[in-house]
RNA sequence: GCUCGGGUGGUGGAAUUGGUAGACACGCUGGACUUAAAAUCCAGUGGACAUUGCGUCCGUGCGGGUUCAAGUCCCGCCCCGAGUACCA
């Protein structure tokens, strides 16, 4: 009979669904496991053949923990809020609502084809506000808590408070803003409630401030800067400029030294936590005070390279900062003024783009602590605001960039170090560094020089250690409509949470929720403020200033409701908390995650930040959230070309001249052949074009990888391959296609290879058209077979090399097909075997086995290793290292023994001739070496 | 520039971590079945020489080294991919 995979497919997944078979009990003595997916945005596109890779490679482990006697949590969402989700409702002119609710529609009924093992009971979608109720209430959390660096962990703000009216803020040991100021407790009593509000946002995890931007025009919102991809926006491509605006932030620099430490105990990939690392950017230097002439405060620089201190010859500040006008001398100001302006008109990709140096010179000097010499204070663009303190010392004969910029200025240029030819370029060898002309530096190497140096600037009061983070608070505003609306009322002008207990504050329902002229959609809800009295939502018309009053306009963005659904879904019903302690403390952590590695700056860090911040506040039991993470590479289209070479006449695209252009992969065969008639008929474009084709009336396009986008026309449904040649080869076509991790371009080509593995199983269960399976016992070889299979499919399994394990799985049918094996106990087993790669096909042939129980309830098969055991080995013999010949012997023989046999073959004799070895080397089960 | 990956047949990729390189699959070639095609099955398939034998030699980006033995380890290059970048 012929496997029919269309039938047996539908059958088995209304069997699971209702059943219920795959849904995880929180109630239970079994240990637990939990694999994750990165759950989807539901984008208008749907799925296409590279979203699955991933969720096939968790439904494997999650299915073979369940073998294994795991209590598996294996969920599956929604992150329905965001950009992405609103832009295509913008696009398609519908509510996102309404579009987002669509394309879950297409989302699941794309899933449910390819036959995953999800417990869709616990699903849940962060646009829904049972779900984002929770997602407020951890912002108001944080909003609520500051970072202690003493204790190394959040505490409440309230406390901190309690601190100031005693003591102010002289020994509080706070992670806050860089520009507060040391009060007494006497002070503190005398400010002002609103005051008092202004210092405590300054330690706050999550604040009110007025910073720098990633302002996109187009998109009419602001951006965090992993959402910033060279100088344009993640989505969409448009144009970035900064700006300052009144902005929530998240002070996730708090967490820097401990979002680098984690790294060291979760097993995530090397490349990954490279990212992350190089992204936190820890760089460990020096604080150098320069006392400038009529300023009460002096500059303060971050340097690497204190050594090189006595070669610093001028200072630059960034445009930007705020003590650059107070220090300009009258002489210079309007220079100054003019060059501030430029560089504020200039964009992010402008200001990259552009690596000639500019700059003005403030009329200003600073006093070089050490020489006492007076050195003049530049601006320029090329020293960032936002990094360390956003003024350098200038070291011509250290630096690449201070060097051009000397050398265009005219600056002078001292060489500070011996042996160093600076008469071209600096010198930035950091390792064969010799210090000279620097006093008591002298001779000194980079080490060494550093630490003296430091000692000094620490004991004239001039200088201190610093750790500089390239991380930097991340913007949590959107002035968008399709995000959580942030939890905050504006009581007197003073941001104040709203209470836990009347969350969530739902999105206001709007026609028009598009932004304008500037203004965040939620302007203009006619319902948004807050009725303090009666703790309700109520009409802006009733905004006075006594219990009414307005509320926050901004939405948070697409990775708030990201950074902390691992958890939900342990609880997922729960309506008392996101998440209950029982439950939390069972399921603990995520054992394995898998999911996109672009996610790496953003997602996958801010949920890091997020869980530590939970597990301080006692939420959580544990501060990394994922055990083990695996990025599973893409998988790329391969983009068909055609030539145009004028208004109907198209050849095939091997020439230069004409003009490229795409046509659907979907009219394009595996030998690259077009399917002209099929275009033509389907694509009104190409209906009277004329297509020239070859000697034998064949027509070829040229291909080229790209990212799989609809956009590209290089989108393989899953659905059509699973119409096909089912799901269950389209999940082990995609296993089989390379290693996990691996991106690599989609082809059909080796489909039809695992296609027939599976007709070739099935027939194993056949006699012509009658299911019989023989019940008497196995020959030793089936045994072998069946055992040397298990046991190389566990260990694929365990070391998530899919693609291994699927040959495993041909090379066994194969073997057995050849042995005639239709064995029950054989054919048992390997059904079991099969079941997390190819589902469907399995349940069904366990079912014909005459079982009654899903297979997915039996326990994997064990291995015996006394099935493999032999009784002889095959040695190969090499003479000098060259092999020649191998040899069987019995496994239990001496190793004496085998030198002696060894040595008594003609072949050996023959080889030898007269001459005596040196010696005979035997590695056990391995290899004969004789030397000569 | 810096950091991290990687380079194996015509193609995707294996290689139990130093032990017979190229498993498995695609593709290709030939054959069987068929009026024919599809499907299925069988054989061959890294290169060179030899194919009346067995075979022999060369082969994992390039050049050296360690070792009885190197795709795997060490040193020096070349190339490809990813991340990041006036980060002081």
């Amino acid at each position: 009979m012929k496997y029919n995979f269309e039938e047996i497919e539908q059958k088995w997944q209304a069997y699971w669904s209702e059943n219920g078979t795959f849904k995880a009990e929180n109630d239970t003595t079994l240990p637990k496991y939990y694999v994750l997916d990165m759950f989807p945005y539901p984008s208008g596109a749907g799925l296409h053949v590279g979203h699955p890779l991933g969720y096939i490679a968790s439904d494997i482990v999650a299915r073979y923990k369940r073998h294994k006697g795991f209590n598996v949590l294996h969920p599956q969402g929604y992150d329905s809020f965001g950009l992405p989700a609103e832009q295509y409702a913008v696009q398609t002119g519908q509510h996102p609502a309404k579009t987002t609710e669509e394309n879950i529609q297409t989302y699941r009924r794309q899933l449910d084809k390819i036959g995953f093992s999800f417990d869709w009971s616990r699903e849940f979608r962060t646009s829904d506000p049972s779900y984002y109720k929770w997602t407020q209430s951890i912002f108001i959390d944080l909003f609520n808590h500051y970072y202690c660096k003493n204790e190394d962990k959040a505490l409440p703000i309230s406390q901190l408070a309690q601190i100031f009216e005693k003591e102010g803020n002289v020994n509080v040991n706070a992670y806050c803003d860089e520009d507060t100021d040391l009060f007494t407790e006497a002070e503190w009593q005398k400010y002002s409630q609103e005051e008092k509000e202004q210092i405590l946002s300054k330690y706050r995890l999550t604040y009110l401030s007025d910073s720098e931007v990633n302002w996109c025009e187009e998109l009419g919102t602001v951006l965090a800067n992993d959402e910033v991809v060279d100088g344009v926006s993640e989505r969409g491509g448009y144009p970035v400029t900064k700006k300052k605006m009144r902005q929530w932030s998240m002070r996730i620099g708090a967490y820097a030294e401990r979002l680098l430490n984690g790294l060291e105990k979760i097993d995530w990939s090397d490349s990954l936590k490279e990212i992350q690392r190089n992204w936190i950017g820890k760089s460990e230097g020096v604080e150098v005070h320069f006392q400038v002439k009529n300023a009460e405060e002096p500059i303060c620089v971050f340097t690497t390279r204190p050594d090189t201190i006595f070669g610093a010859t001028f200072l630059i500040l960034a445009p930007e900062l705020d003590t650059v006008l107070d220090i300009t001398s009258e002489a210079q100001r309007q220079e100054v003024e003019n060059y501030i302006q430029k560089t504020k008109a200039k964009s992010d990709i402008e200001r990259q783009a552009d690596t000639n140096k500019t700059g003005v010179f403030t009329g200003a000097y600073a006093v070089h602590p050490l020489t006492k010499e007076q050195i003049p204070i530049w601006i320029s663009d090329y020293v960032l605001a936002n990094y360390g303190t956003g003024a350098v010392m200038a070291v011509p004969c250290g630096d690449q960039r201070d060097y051009e910029f000397a050398k265009k200025f005219d600056l002078p240029i001292k060489n500070i170090f011996k042996n160093a030819d600076i008469s071209e370029k600096a010198f930035v060898d950091k390792g064969n560094t010799v210090i000279a002309h620097s006093q008591f530096l002298n001779d000194l190497s980079y080490k060494d020089a550093y630490k003296i140096v430091l000692e000094k600037l620490e004991s004239i009061g001039a200088g201190r250690k610093k750790i500089n983070y390239r991380l930097r608070d991340a913007v949590f505003s959107r002035q968008r409509y399709w995000g959580e609306p942030i939890p905050i009322y504006y009581k007197n002008n003073t941001p104040t949470p709203l209470p836990k207990e009347c969350l969530p504050v739902a999105l206001p329902e709007m026609e028009d929720y598009k932004p304008k002229n500037g203004k965040p959609p939620l302007a203009n809800a006619s319902d948004w403020a807050w009725d303090e009295q009666n703790k309700k939502v109520v009409s802006c018309k009733l905004i006075d200033n006594k219990t009414v009053f307005p509320i926050e306009l901004d939405t948070m963005p697409g990775w708030a409701g990201s950074s902390w659904y691992f958890n939900r879904y342990m609880d997922a019903t729960n309506e008392k908390e996101f998440v209950g302690e029982e439950a939390v403390n069972y399921w603990r952590e995520v054992d394995l995650y898998i999911g996109g590695v672009e996610h790496a700056t953003g997602h996958l860090l801010y949920s890091r930040f997020w869980q530590k911040f939970l597990y301080d506040i006692a939420k959580v039991p544990v501060d990394e959230y994922a055990k083990k993470l695996i990025n599973q590479g893409m998988i790329l289209g391969e983009s068909a070309f055609i030539t145009k070479l004028n208004e109907e006449k198209y050849i095939s695209a091997n020439t230069e001249e004409g003009v490229k252009i795409r046509v659907d992969i979907k009219y394009v065969n595996a030998s690259n052949e077009l399917d002209i008639n099929k275009l033509k008929e389907e694509n009104t474009y190409f209906k009277k074009a004329n297509f020239e084709c070859d000697a034998n009336g064949k027509f070829y396009v040229e291909r080229e990888v790209e990212k799989m986008s609809k956009s590209k026309l290089n989108v393989l449904n899953p659905d059509d391959i699973c119409e096909q040649y089912g799901a269950d080869t389209l999940r082990m076509y995609e296993m089989f296609l390379g290693p996990l991790e691996q991106s690599k371009p989609w082809s059909t080509a080796g489909i039809t290879g695992v296609h027939s593995f599976l007709k070739k199983f099935w027939k194993l269960f056949y006699n012509g058209d009658t299911f019989s399976v023989n019940d008497a016992e196995p020959s030793s070889e089936m045994l072998k077979t069946l055992h040397k299979t298990i046991k190389k499919v566990t260990f694929d399994i365990e070391n998530f090399s899919f693609n291994t394990c699927v040959s495993t799985f041909m090379i066994c049918i194969n073997e057995l097909t050849a042995l005639k094996c239709n064995h029950r106990a054989i054919l048992e087993p390997l059904v079991v075997l099969i079941e997390p790669f190819a589902p469907h096909f399995s349940e069904e042939l366990w079912n014909k086995l005459g079982h009654s129980v899903s297979v997915s309830k039996i326990s994997f098969p064990i291995f015996e290793e006394k099935y493999l055991v032999e009784s002889t080995k095959k040695y190969p013999i090499s003479f000098n290292g060259k092999m020649r010949f191998t040899l069987e012997l019995p496994l239990d023989l001496p190793v004496q023994e085998i030198e002696k046999k060894v040595l008594e073959l003609e072949e050996t004799k023959k080889i030898l001739q007269d001459k005596t070895p040196k010696k005979v080397i035997v590695v056990p089960q391995k290899i004969i070496n004789i030397v000569f």
